[in-house]
DNA sequence: ATAATAGTTTCGAAATATATTAACTAATAA
DNA sequence: TTATTAGTTAATATATTTCGAAACTATTAT
């Protein structure tokens, strides 16, 4: 692997990442974990105006998060790979280990002010 | 678990993905992933300015990502962890398996206008 | 063709993240 | 004590993200 294509990939694991930077766009991945959902589902589980949601799934969709499939006037959402839903059980493991070891990080997680 | 804990859940989430959502930081995890290195160590392989480096460390440091541990007048960083460095791996998995479906990717990658 | 429904895109404004420079602190050596 | 080395923090300009509002597109029904 040349030096130009590990910076290639160190981008776009970042790219990656930042997709999944967002609790909105969290939520969406752990809605979507049970299986394929339309928009209109989406909105009625987040309680999100649907503008807001379409660009957040815009970003997981670029990143080819997620994928899409139209049926009629309905579009349908689906993990389109479930190494993605695995990375994120992972931290979300650590996320409660730390939690365990003491309510320290409720601190951090404490984002006013 | 209550509603407002899985909210907590989703932010704090979020949190460790945008410490990770930087090249330059997944470099950082990516040397600390041999062992425990020093600031200058890290600074000798990555060639950047140390005020910088130490920013990004911090911002890992904070989200107990890294940990560290005084000697002398140095300072070692290691990866808090090792769950972290599987889930990186996880998702370097899905990069290069997208990457061998068609080089569709690499426009993706391709930041610069 | 018109209307209705389901979603997407565009356009700012406000909030966050990033890199640079300069100032600071902690440990050790002279 | 003063200097030196290793690293952190603060200030700030610039770039990136986020959200709401309005305009737009695609599919189906009348």
């Amino acid at each position: 692997m040349d030096k130009n294509m590990e910076e290639k990939i160190f981008y776009m694991h970042a790219e990656v990442c930042k997709s999944m930077a967002n609790p909105t766009r969290l939520r969406i991945m752990n809605l979507l974990r049970e299986g394929e959902k339309s928009v209109g589902e989406l909105r009625n589980q987040l309680k999100l105006p649907k503008a807001n949601l379409s660009q957040h799934l815009s970003i997981l969709r670029q990143r080819r998060i997620v994928s899409t499939r139209r049926a009629g006037l309905n579009i349908y959402y689906k993990v389109a790979n479930p190494k993605m839903i695995r990375a994120c059980d992972i931290l979300r493991e650590v996320l409660f280990e730390q939690l365990q070891e003491g309510g320290q990080l409720m601190k951090v997680a404490s984002r006013k002010k």
